[in-house]
DNA sequence: CCATGACGTGAGAGCGCTCCCACCGACCCT
DNA sequence: AGGGTCGGTGGGAGCGCTCTCACGTCATGG
């Protein structure tokens, strides 16, 4: 009757994105065909796929997620959750190893990565009912304490779930991609051992962290397992400043230390930094070892002794196993367990 | 005529989690009320509010955000574009930071952050075609190179973006946060030059990035105040490694320099290195002044004099900025620049 | 020769939500 | 009293997409 019902019409002609319909009239096919053609193109004439690849280059056409991801469920996007109060902690390269890694499977694919950063015990309920919302197809987990529980009841939720070392709960059978960081420890604890070294102090990471726990319990068999006695413990927070004092510690309580294990090499960097504030020489008087192999230059242009930890290779393999499990959901999946590998370098031999 | 017609009902009433229907029924109101209700409550009774609230609760009812978003075109969520090709830069604690800042800015909000790494260029198009697709409501960019130029274009997409770091061509009037690094230079050279240091060299940053550019440039503009002859230019990767060997350049120029300024704290730490590794004390030989303030324990327990560069605020401030741009699009915005500091540690004044 | 596919196609419904609009009582003003 | 306004409400349309289904149109086979 009148021209106010075109409106929505005119509108949408004027600015916007085009839709499917556009795209199949420009095509000259119908919006089912033109569909078909984006989604694999199954059951579509040649002559068709064209005519709708052509119409997508000339409009520019990008399919609208939101309606897709309405009709078919998906969203095409994966949650890296990362339980981290801290955001000194952040600044861990581990991290950015974690990033880079799960971004880089998921290059191939259209999915978008979310990062989900939880500090506060509120922040906690939000991501969480964000997960179970439905809003992504899967969750990365990532570096989570003992406090952290609430994450692992993702299992439950139906989502899947890759955790990125090992949960403290592996009862649930949530898939996980680890270094089998036990026999790291013990790596660091024969190289030590060969070496002659018998005064021996750790800096072990902290002590609600799986990865720091089978470190030190990993490295503790190999001091058995060398006839040797564990010198004194002290737990850092994974941090250079955290190792250095942790080694000062070390070394009020035992002077004649000849060697430190630190669980991380940042930490294993405060450690020789400490070692030098003190007087002595490393490697000669005080051989170092750290773990995770960063590309860090220790002090003095002498490398680091450590444990490889290749953080962006299993965060890769952890997209994928993700990737694997939204595919076909439903089905287990075994733990991938990395093998670390001792490097040596100048802070255990000169 | 038969039960098949029932069967999509079934299937709601079986699995998957409530619609606003489901809520409105639970609560006894219509969809429409129970919309209200849920975006603010503006026009909705005491009574009827309480009712789906509780209803809410009761069934853990999480909005369908693919739905809202087709209908509201919003999508509550901003990207995070790190043009960086190569994945060791990312190692870099200010990307840590940044992220960090910006997932600050972001928490009291709903917004989610979607995270868009392009490495090759082939990465490039396709972030662009995301970010054009009107997949998120807005985008921050990070550190982006000279030949990075495609993330500039975002201005003309009507896509509200905010640069962290001032983009190379400002004339689109893209709003952008920044250090003021000029100063931050300038500043560096009138600690050196008060010190009376005289034979100055410089580990500039990448040529291609405005940060370092404008480093420098204050730097050298300071010592021409001071009355200075700018010593050697060596221009590092912003890396430990790459600061150390770009040192190492500087030296071989000069051995007689008594100080250095180095555009970034991680370089600083590789010059002190490669200064200490030549045999020369740090500051007592040469003085060293780093770039950004990150809490780095500079080598034998000294610290970095440095300036200050509060990235994760400016981060966090960006992200306020883009949630301003998204609320009243079109509305220009003024660059955002914060004054630097100097911070005096041990590098320079034993 | 017509049944039987395989193949390509288009119409239609509907995913869960917001928003416009029409409605309805209660209240206030001439 | 009658005609406003106004806070609160529900119905309906429609966002852009996928997917089921029925409908041609050809080759193939009995």
């Amino acid at each position: 009757m009148n021209e106010k019902t075109r409106r929505p019409a005119l509108a949408k002609a004027g600015r916007s994105s085009p839709t499917l319909e556009d795209l199949a009239t420009a095509a000259g096919v119908s919006r089912s065909t033109a569909s078909r053609a984006i989604n694999g193109g199954l059951k579509v004439s040649p002559e068709a796929q064209a005519a709708v690849d052509a119409a997508i280059v000339a409009l520019g056409y990008t399919p609208n997620r939101a309606a897709r991801s309405l009709v078919t469920r998906r969203t095409a996007s994966v949650a890296l959750v990362i339980p981290e109060p801290d955001a000194r902690v952040m600044m861990d390269p581990y991290f950015a190893a974690v990033i880079t890694g799960v971004n880089e499977a998921l290059r191939e694919t259209d999915m978008q990565l979310v990062l989900l950063m939880s500090r506060t015990g509120d922040d906690s309920a939000r991501t969480i009912r964000y997960l179970r919302g439905g809003h992504v197809d899967g969750a990365i987990v990532v570096s989570h304490h003992r406090a952290d529980a609430w994450v692992e009841s993702l299992g439950d939720t139906g989502l899947p779930t890759v955790f990125i070392g090992r949960p403290w709960d592996t009862g649930s059978g949530i898939p996980f991609v680890d270094l089998d960081n036990f026999e790291g420890g013990r790596l660091a604890a024969q190289h030590l051992a060969r070496l002659g070294r018998t005064k021996l102090g750790t800096v072990a990471g902290p002590g609600d962290m799986t990865a720091a726990v089978d470190r030190l319990e990993g490295w503790l068999q190999g001091l058995r397992e060398a006839g040797l006695q564990p010198g004194p413990v002290v737990h850092g927070d994974f941090t250079t400043p955290g190792g250095a004092d942790a080694a000062r510690n070390l070394f009020a309580q035992a002077p004649e230390l000849d060697g430190v294990f630190a669980a991380s090499d940042l930490m294993a960097l405060g450690v020789v930094d400490a070692v030098r504030g003190a007087g002595r020489r490393v490697p000669d008087d005080v051989a170092v070892v750290g773990f995770d192999n960063h590309a860090i230059l220790a002090p003095g242009g002498i490398g680091l002794t450590t444990v490889t930890h290749p953080v962006a290779d299993m965060a890769e393999a952890a997209g994928q196993l993700l990737l694997r499990a939204i595919e076909d959901p439903g089905q287990g999946m075994d733990p991938l367990i990395y093998p670390p590998e001792l490097v040596v370098r100048g802070s255990t031999v000169g």
